[in-house]
DNA sequence: AAGTTACACAACCGCGGACCT
DNA sequence: CAGGTCCGCGGTTGTGTAACT
């Protein structure tokens, strides 16, 4: 049983909308507003199109407010942010984004954003390469978390070298990644991650490994899919010897659609992080509107003056037999 | 100057979920 | 509870234009 078309496309118009149109659809929902039914808004406003694309051209073109042009570096930093967070949720994004609508933002994503944070982060594709070969890289997300006294050039959060669907992971990766001291602190902060069971309370406790590689990579492996945790802990480094915390949780949803990724901050740093990425990640809750991330972040852990990296990422093993 | 390519943006399409009957 | 309808979302495609050869 096939779904009822929404419109007949035989006698709808398709394609670039003419000023007229835009005029009528402005006037009728001026007039009467949408009326709660975009189906016949456009027979209604004597106009020949699809309501959907009627409720399209209104809400991404001549609504209210609607800011064009280019992006600020403010906005380029929520988006990376919140990308790093909930992935391609643009409605979600846009609505951090007053005046921007999700097309707006997917479409400045896809065709300049993207491709801007491509650039510089090829070393760590090797790198992660080097010890996952085994696994299909889905998504990897690079997250630069700036510390106060950071250069310019290192504000932008995020750095992404290869985004497709998150879809289908089967397992979950998440290392970090430093420059100068701030690794260590990052890696302590990973690493508690691991090994305090007690961050964890959501009905699949399943970070299992944690591994190191040859070049002082660190990784957790989550080997579930479904792992929810909602909790936010501070976790007293161990093992590394450093004085990190844990700031925050993460959830892998049921939908397994996002793998928040819990952020290090050395001791100094841990309160302006905490301020500095709350807002990236305040649009973020579940369906009972709890708090799904409360930071995510990276700093440096002995004094705030150079810039750290940590990375989440996503991987499939689904080619893996 | 004409043809081709690359890019940016607008619009379309199909799916999932909410809501209604 | 099942089926139908509509809305909203995200991925994809189409179109116009600038840049390049």
């Amino acid at each position: 049983m096939g779904r009822a078309p929404c419109c007949d496309k035989a006698t709808v118009k398709k394609g670039p909308w003419s000023p007229e149109e835009d005029i009528k659809l402005k006037e009728y929902i001026h007039k009467h507003g949408t009326g709660g039914n975009w189906i016949a808004l456009p027979h209604k406003a004597g106009l020949k199109r699809c309501g959907k694309s009627c409720r399209l051209r209104w809400l991404n073109y001549l609504r209210p407010n609607i800011k064009h042009g280019d992006f600020s570096d403010d906005e380029d930093r929520i988006i990376c942010n919140l990308f790093a967070t909930i992935g391609s949720r643009w409605s979600i994004i846009a609505a951090q984004l007053p005046g921007r609508t999700d097309n707006d933002i997917k479409n400045y994503w896809n065709t300049k954003l993207k491709k801007k944070l491509m650039h510089g982060v090829q070393p760590y594709t090797t790198h992660m390469h080097n010890h996952c070969s085994s696994m299909k890289q889905q998504q990897l997300l690079f997250l630069t978390a700036s510390a106060p006294a950071a250069p310019p050039e290192a504000a932008c959060p995020l750095s992404l070298q290869h985004l497709s669907s998150p879809h289908d992971y089967s397992h979950h990766y998440i290392s970090s990644y430093g420059s100068s001291n701030s690794s260590t602190s990052l890696l302590s902060a990973a690493a508690a991650a691991g090994s305090h069971g007690g961050l964890l309370n959501g009905e699949h406790q399943t970070m299992s490994t944690s591994c190191l590689d040859s070049d002082g990579g660190l990784g957790l492996y989550f080997d579930e899919l479904c792992a929810t945790v909602t909790t936010s802990s501070g976790v007293h480094g161990q093992g590394l010897g450093m004085e990190s915390f844990i700031l925050g949780g993460f959830q892998l949803q049921e939908d397994h659609h996002k793998a928040m990724l819990v952020a290090g901050a050395g001791a100094g740093a841990a309160n302006q992080l905490n301020q500095q990425y709350s807002a990236a990640t305040s649009g973020c809750y579940d369906d009972e509107a709890k708090p799904l991330v409360s930071v995510t972040g990276g700093g440096d852990g002995a004094g705030g003056t150079s810039s750290s990296f940590f990375y989440g990422s996503s991987y499939s093993n689904d080619d893996e037999s």
